[in-house]
DNA sequence: TCCCAGGGAGGAT
DNA sequence: ATCCTCCATGGG
């Protein structure tokens, strides 16, 4: 078997308004494993129209003078993979996402987005690619931190998840699929990947999809509200959850996950301290910023988690 | 030892 | 509606 790599490039011109690849990549906001990085350099490993792909991207220049320079391998040879991938790494990356509009239409010194602008220009929403994917890895992220829900999922890869090589001899894990999760006894999936108590919801919900009784591609076609009342009903699944698999994976941007962090950092930016609760905060998000309010959300998280150290908890 | 992490469920007020 | 407490697990 021949070594196919294939390599190009997306320029500055085919993304709309600036990016940042690092800091998209490491703001951690997303419904699926992070990346693998190395370096500047990030990886990951994805089914293109059922095919395996890995791929990395680089980014050379800055936020406002770039190229996304890619390279990848499939597990079989394919003709012509960089359509498919281009198209792949357009929606993940949120590269059609009109940043330049969403900065401008936040200008003012009172309003608490604009001071996160200056530091995360080019941050941009990773999207998913697996509805299953995202509402699985958004209830691991329950009262968890980011970096345990990660090795937890990177667990549940392989121990249950396909197995796929590449012809540079590396291999590696997909997610799993429903039924590989469905059929597991739920103290067996806790005792092999430590994921406590979260291990009961996740093996329930799978067995829902595989019943018929949960459809999650025909959830995501419904309206914001319609949507989250069926997220409501599911076993392991409250308002964050909900909102992180909205935003996250079925891509609707007026869903605005609150966690410990956001709630935070509202009360104390938008609230000057005074008590909300989450239901409001997320609510109050909504209202504020409409189909801007997860990348209010995710500006004012990354914000609050890598960048300004006075928005962490006090001890 | 205690507190925290991208919370949720069930119950009491 | 809002406020407990418990739920696993690992890191600080």
């Amino acid at each position: 078997m021949t070594l196919q790599w294939y390599s190009f490039e997306i320029p500055y011109g085919k993304v709309n308004g600036p990016m940042n690849l690092a800091e998209t990549v490491l703001s951690a906001q997303t419904s699926e494993p992070e990346w693998l990085r190395d370096g500047t350099s990030f990886t990951d490993v994805e089914l293109l129209n059922g095919i395996p792909v890995k791929y990395s991207v680089n980014q050379f220049g800055d936020a406002d003078a770039f190229a996304l320079k890619v390279q990848a391998i499939a597990s079989v040879s394919v003709e012509r993979i960089g359509e498919d991938l281009k198209t792949h790494l357009e929606h993940v990356l949120g590269l059609k996402d009109d940043l330049n509009f969403f900065y401008s239409k936040f200008v003012s010194e009172d309003e608490p987005l604009f001071s996160t602008f200056k530091k995360l220009r080019g941050l941009r929403l990773m999207r998913g690619t697996d509805l299953y994917e995202a509402l699985i890895c958004s209830i691991l992220s329950q009262n968890n931190s980011v970096r345990l829900w990660n090795r937890t999922a990177r667990l549940m890869m392989q121990y249950y998840g396909p197995r796929v090589s590449f012809p540079d001899g590396s291999s590696s894990f997909l997610f799993p699929g429903v039924e590989a999760l469905a059929k597991l006894n739920p103290r067996q999936l806790r005792s092999k990947t430590s994921m406590g108590y979260r291990a009961k919801p996740i093996v329930l919900v799978s067995r829902m999809i595989v019943n018929g009784e949960l459809d999650l591609t025909e959830l995501t076609k419904q309206k914001y509200e319609n949507a989250v009342n069926s997220l409501l009903e599911l076993p392991g699944v409250g308002p964050k959850v909900a909102d992180c698999f909205l935003l996250y994976g079925a891509g609707l941007l007026e869903a605005a996950p609150v966690d410990v962090w956001i709630h935070r950092v509202v009360t104390k930016l938008y609230f000057r301290g005074r008590k909300v609760s989450r239901l409001k905060t997320a609510r109050f998000l909504r209202e504020r910023y409409r189909e801007w309010a997860g990348y209010a959300q995710i500006y004012l998280f990354d914000y609050a988690r890598r960048i300004n150290p006075k928005m962490r908890p006090s001890r």
